[in-house]
DNA sequence: GCTCTAAAGCTAAGTCACTTAGCCAACGTT
DNA sequence: AACGTTGGCTAAGTGACTTAGCTTTAGAGC
């Protein structure tokens, strides 16, 4: 028998792959085990289960989106980054429909890649939003804010949770323009 | 053997009661059959399987929600009305952590009393961007808006996603805060 | 009160996903 | 050329969902 000559990284990664095709949750060992060429049980050599593959897949995922979050503020501030940054969010959540849940997982203590990956991620978001003047307790909350109001609607776009005919692109950018007042404007507590 | 006298409400609400307890994910026909008293297969009389159920818990869900977003805002307009219904919404969420993940769910549009309740809970945050003077296009999208801040939110806390020491409470508070300036001075599109 | 039927329970059995155990062959190193 | 590591395999077990088909209860009708 030929060896395939898999590792961790080209599992995980054709996970992420068959993930966006056919969604998280339907991302099983038997799918990918059987794109990859080998048996269900030999994936057990290079991941140690279910679990641990998603924990991988959110790794790879929220490296990825830091990434790209990141690229897209590069050189802006204010209001052009904002938008830059949300834009390249929901895009990510859009072209990565299989991924973009997994990076809701909260990064693995004992992954370091995992924990460095969300810290980039948060401080992407903090970095624009020192350029509202956003320090200290009034960036928390407003990352919060942020994350909550980017998540939640990619999260609902992704369920199909909008059905009036109301163009969708529209509403994003609506939303958008709404932080950003939100930001300009903040409900100070001088923390 | 005696009869214990289930029917499909008894058993969608134990359903309600146990993915509190266990969680959305770990809700199992097996442990809910086992809690009412009956073999699993037994359940199948009254629902016709756990994809079933699980709408059936969503319509559920989505009613009690509706209905709560609906009082708390009753009497009350703009701002306050604004507050009370997302302090309502959040506490729902954190007193049933098993049933308002299942209020994601896209209603069936072959179950009336689903497809009501959606509407009532969009229907109620409506109601409250009209004291804002928000109507057509821009209640659509401000309602998207609204949702996505108040839905991320509950979530990313449920998934324990904000690890920073920062009283959640107070950000949340201050997302709020904050929707109500976005609100007041919405990005008109004059739709 | 008796009969009969619909419905609510049951057991048995099949599918599918994940997991563990243990074997064997390929490949790199010496 | 031998050897040890490792990446593949088969076999087998668990847990969840589902279907099929049987039994018995409980209530309706006479």
């Amino acid at each position: 028998m030929p060896r395939v000559g898999l590792n961790q990284q080209t599992v995980v990664r054709e996970a992420a792959r068959l993930a966006d095709e056919v969604g998280f949750q339907q991302l099983t060992l038997a799918a990918l085990a059987s794109r990859l060429g080998v048996a269900l049980p030999s994936l057990y050599k290079h991941v140690r289960g279910a679990d641990a593959l998603a924990q991988k897949l959110a790794a790879l995922a929220t490296a990825e989106l830091a990434t790209e979050m990141t690229t897209a503020a590069v050189g802006r501030s204010g209001g052009d980054a904002l938008r830059a940054m949300a834009e390249a969010y929901r895009n990510y959540a859009l072209r990565h429909p299989g991924r973009y849940p997994a990076t809701q997982r909260v990064p693995d203590p004992a992954d370091p890649e995992h924990v460095e990956a969300g810290e980039r991620a948060v401080g992407a978001i903090f970095a624009v939003l020192r350029g509202y003047g956003l320090t200290g307790d009034d960036a928390v909350d407003a990352t919060r804010a942020l994350r909550s109001a980017l998540h939640g609607f990619v999260t609902l776009e992704a369920a199909g949770g909008f059905g009036l005919p109301r163009d969708v692109d529209r509403s994003y950018h609506q939303l958008v323009a709404s932080m950003d007042i939100s930001f300009r404007s903040w409900p100070r507590t001088g923390g």
